[in-house]
DNA sequence: TTAACTTTGTTAACACCGATAACTTTGGAG
DNA sequence: CTCCAAAGTTATCGGTGTTAACAAAGTTAA
């Protein structure tokens, strides 16, 4: 009958999902070009073809990740600011909680330097903006103190990366106190951050 | 003359410093055990009578950066608790910054779960504990919300963790704006942190 | 229809890597 | 002086990313 096809459907998708799959089953070190292709039953030097190197299988993967949390983010309802705020701060620490080797590749620095994949420069810019809507909006009806834009969100960015990357870590009690403290702390910040603070 | 001895004269440590070297140079990924045997001149089976394996190597230096990190902190000035507050902040992000590589090794996952170098995760809790006790401090003196010490310290280690992280990635502005904009940052949780708001 | 060309695969090979087994040299303790 | 444990050695296994040279399939146009 048909022997395997000596062109394949659609290799990149193909790879780009087992290199997904092992990423998240065994972390990014996990991810190997060799084996990806012999489970997909092609050779090595096949996946060249649509891949760079590795290095930029792993920025696609990368780009994904950012996709998926651009996606959640701006799920989260903005009808009132202190909501939208502190919501948008959870589902952030969610998302990492939910795919930590995912979100150490997408930050961690397992990425050449910026500036090298352009596309995943991109995509994080765009996952990044959706936090800077939602904090311009709460500065701009009066919710938040009026301090430059670009401190505000280097606060907040650093909170919930700082949360997430020490609560996938292990760093802080986690378990099921977890939703609580990631609560708390955002709280902290948010009260401080009140333009009338009480 | 004298041949080159067969017993070298105290290899686990030239090893551990030539990986550092290599870390600060090229990041965790470029250090290979063949290559520093290599330059060393022994074999490369030498090393495992000293490290069980490369992972352990890594752990190691991890712990030389936790004790660097300790000592910095340890460094800074406690007499007034603002002061204090503000610039273990400071330092802290300033380690980061001298090194970004040794660094993300400390965190970022790259040594596997927490548990298995028990020593790793004791030179992580000491540099851990000068953070601790300076918030601790600034509660007992009357400077800081009285709020549960887990909450405040999840709070400021996750905002100066996240900051260090974003600034050596490259998804802060940087620069010569950095100083600035990390003493903006930590201005802006530690006022919302006051007992007394102003 | 068939010739030319591009795309997408192939095999072979290079230069690395971590790790283990089996053996040898060395230094020190009894 | 002997024996043993510590710290080296060579040989080898299986794995990796990557490139070069070549072959097959699909596409386009004369």
């Amino acid at each position: 009958m048909s022997r395997p096809a000596y062109h394949h459907g659609d290799l990149p998708q193909e790879v780009l999902q087992l290199a997904l799959d092992t990423l998240r089953a065994e972390g990014d070190t996990a991810i190997s070009l060799r084996a990806i292709a012999k489970r997909i039953g092609v050779s090595a030097p096949a996946l060249y073809r649509h891949f760079t190197d590795r290095e930029s299988l792993l920025a696609e993967v990368a780009i994904t990740g950012f996709q998926w949390l651009r996606d959640r983010l701006r799920r989260v309802d903005q009808a009132d600011p202190r909501h939208a705020l502190l919501h948008i701060g959870l589902e952030y620490v969610a998302f990492a909680e939910d795919e930590p080797n995912l979100y150490r590749l997408m930050f961690g620095g397992r990425i050449l330097p910026r500036g090298a994949h352009p596309r995943l420069d991109q995509a994080g810019l765009e996952a990044f903006r959706v936090l800077e809507e939602t904090v311009a909006m709460g500065q701009s009806v009066g919710y938040l103190k009026p301090l430059p834009l670009p401190l505000m969100m280097a606060t907040a960015w650093s909170l919930v990366h700082g949360l997430s990357e020490l609560t996938i870590d292990g760093h802080l009690p986690g378990g099921d106190i977890e939703p609580a403290l990631a609560e708390g702390v955002l709280t902290l910040l948010l009260d401080g951050s009140r333009q009338q603070p009480q």
